[in-house]
Formats: C-alpha cells, sequence, structure tokens
RNA sequence: GGUGCGGUAGCUCAGUCGGUAGAGCAAAGGACUGAAAAUCCUUGUGUCGGCGGUUCGAUCCCGCCCCACACCA
C-alpha cells in the first residue's frame, strides 16, 4: 500500500459529536489521534473539557491530551510544533492521521504555519500587563499609538490582548509585529483533508445543555475547587471553570453558574462555527440525526466519500 | 383593609423639569498569527401595566383600576 500520506482533520463545534467520529475513524484505520484542542492538553482539567473516555485514551493513543500542564506556556506555536512532531511520529507506521478539535486557530497554525516571531522575554510582558492593570484601556492605546503607529492605524484598537501583543513585541524587538507577519502559508509535506461537522442548532443546544449536566453529575464542582488556587491562569480561563469559581467565591448560586456554563458555551460553539464558516477548505458534512450514533454514522460514510474523492484511498 | 415602593426591550434597571426612550446582560451576525473555551466589533420600536382626565401633545401630571413587593393592622 502507498499511500499517499494524510492528516484527516475532524472540526465542528463543541458538543456536535466529533470525538466520537474521530474514535471510529482512527480504529479503522488503525492510527492514532491528535487533538487539536487548546484545554484538553492539560492533565489537570478533566470532566469541563470533556475528554474522551478513559478507555479510549488506553485504545487509542491520544497527542494533545493530557500532555501538558497548566503550568507550561501554551499556544498556537507551541502546538503548531508539537503537531507536526505528533504527524511526523505517526507517519512512521501509518498513512492516515486523524486530528480533531474546535480550535480554529490551532488547526490553522498546524495547517498553514505561524510566521517566526522572536519570543519575548517574560519580564517584558509581565511589565505590559502590570500597567495595563493599573493604568487602563487609554494608557496601553496611547503606548501603542506611540510606539507602533503602523500597528495601531490597523489594530482592533478596544483590544486588550492584541495591543499588549503588539506593544511586547515592538518592545522586546524595537520592530512593529507587522513586519513579522508575512502571512504566508507553509508548505507541509502530506496532505490534509478537513471536514466540518454541522448539526441544527437547536440540536447543537440539547446536546450542550445535557452535556453540562452530567459534567455537574461527575463531579465538575469538586474537580474546580482544586484547581482553585490557579484561577487566575490563563488554562482556567475556560467556560465551566470560570463560573464555578464565581460560585464557590459566592458571588452567584450554583444553578446560575450552571446557567452561565450553558449560556457561554453555547456563545463559545457560535464563535467556533464563525470561525469554521470563513474555511473554505473544509468539507461541510451536514446531520439532522438527533442520536449521536447514527449521527457518526452518517459522517463515517460522508468521510469515505470525500476521502474516495480526494483518491486518498 | 391601610400605608409605602414599584410595574419601561427576553432579563436587571436608568430616564424623560410633558415633545412617543436608553444602558448592562441575553440573543443574532462578524473578526481573529504566540491568552484563542481567550479577546474584540456590529445590531436596541418596546401598546414605557390598563382605562379615563388635563394638555396642541402624556410613558412622564391627575383620578380610578389591575398586578408585585414591603410594612402596619
Amino acid at each position: 500500500m502507498n499511500r499517499k500520506k494524510t492528516v484527516i482533520i475532524i472540526v465542528g463545534p463543541t458538543a456536535s459529536g466529533k470525538t466520537d467520529l474521530s474514535l471510529h475513524l482512527a480504529s479503522r484505520y488503525n492510527t492514532s489521534i491528535i487533538s487539536a484542542d487548546s484545554r484538553q492538553c492539560f492533565k489537570e482539567m478533566d470532566i469541563g473539557v470533556a475528554k474522551p473516555s478513559e478507555a479510549a485514551l488506553k485504545a487509542i493513543k491520544h497527542y494533545f491530551i493530557n500532555s501538558h500542564s497548566i503550568h507550561d506556556k501554551i499556544n498556537a506555536q507551541v502546538f503548531e510544533e508539537y503537531a507536526l512532531d505528533a504527524v511526523a511520529e505517526i507517519f512512521e507506521h501509518n498513512d492516515i492521521a486523524v486530528m480533531v478539535g474546535g480550535t480554529g486557530m490551532y488547526i490553522k497554525a498546524f495547517c498553514e504555519g505561524l510566521d517566526a516571531i522572536p519570543e519575548i522575554d517574560l519580564s517584558v510582558r509581565d511589565e505590559i500587563a502590570k500597567n495595563y492593570k493599573t493604568e487602563g484601556l487609554s494608557w496601553l492605546q496611547e503606548e501603542v499609538k506611540r510606539k507602533d503607529p503602523m500597528f495601531w492605524d490597523r489594530a482592533e484598537q478596544q483590544n486588550p490582548q492584541r495591543l499588549m501583543r503588539a506593544l511586547e513585541v515592538i518592545n522586546a524587538t524595537g520592530v512593529s509585529i507587522i513586519q513579522f507577519r508575512r502571512l504566508q502559508k507553509k508548505e507541509r509535506p502530506f496532505q490534509i483533508v478537513k471536514v466540518g461537522i454541522e448539526i441544527p442548532k437547536a440540536q447543537l443546544h440539547l446536546n450542550i445543555d445535557k452535556r453540562v449536566d452530567e459534567m455537574i453529575e461527575k463531579g465538575l464542582v469538586a474537580e474546580v475547587t482544586l484547581l482553585k488556587p490557579y484561577k487566575e491562569m490563563n488554562a482556567l480561563q475556560t467556560v465551566g471553570y470560570k463560573e464555578i469559581f464565581q460560585y464557590l467565591e459566592g458571588e452567584i448560586s450554583l444553578e446560575e453558574s450552571i446557567r452561565q456554563i450553558k449560556s457561554n458555551t453555547k456563545q463559545y460553539a457560535k464563535r467556533q462555527v464563525t470561525w469554521f464558516k470563513k474555511d473554505k477548505s473544509i468539507y461541510p458534512m451536514v446531520s439532522e440525526e438527533k442520536e449521536l450514533n447514527i449521527s457518526t454514522g452518517i459522517f463515517l460514510s460522508k468521510v469515505d466519500e470525500i476521502l474516495a474523492s480526494e483518491g486518498i484511498l
């Protein structure tokens, strides 16, 4: 068999059935899975990030699940490098690798690459964050306007995260972040087939409500309680955790926090759908089915058709 | 039964010294190269509780009624 090396990437909003489909595909091709999820990589977080079951993780090798700690600094670039290594490892024994996840930016980094920007010293970043906290957004805006007018002109001027990023780059390197952004797609030595799960919004919302209720039953509150000392960390700025923190602080009732988790998860799902909708290289796969296992079956045969049309099988 | 305070956008509420109203949240859409489950942008007509009265004009003033809450009996 001399098939083209191919990564099948399954994307879609949270609670749409990606994990199930990925498990079926991986076992069919006797291969491994790379998770493209910015939260499932953390070993300290479990119930709230909807990882695959322990049995599934035992049966099929998963990359980027429980692979890191919330104390590690994880971002799209880390993922790009990690996932490329993982794919190379998989391709030593397989022609097909499966990637699955809902973090659009990580998937984009993997498929197209990020431009090389020098590593920024942590002290530079901390200094900016500290000043922003005490001086506020207008300080940030003035700094960026003064030091990097080229960026400022096209910036999201109300977006502190983007402004801080630009500021740390110009502070540390003396060069505008725009100069580093070549926005050139990198070539990958393998083929990529992206398939996108689409289910009706009403069904998606039902899935989300159900999943959140299950998370609570499984003990999400206890899990989050253990993580309370780390609530300020990036990794814990996560739907399902930040709302429970508020409950633990006595700011809202448990019922209210559950309500907010459901609502915030739906907003998150909407942002995912927006992201994937824009990516025209994704093959859309639609299912109106209410039962997850029926949907998975439908999606499996659609993936077959798509792979056949790409000449991969 | 009496007194007080309310009844304004799906929710919480602001406001109009009388010229038909606006914030936050929710919702919908969108952006996105090192925080991305993050962060940011756009979108607000709703019998201003009901019926009358005063007025050129009332959601705003007056009267009655209905509803909610609090207190007093």
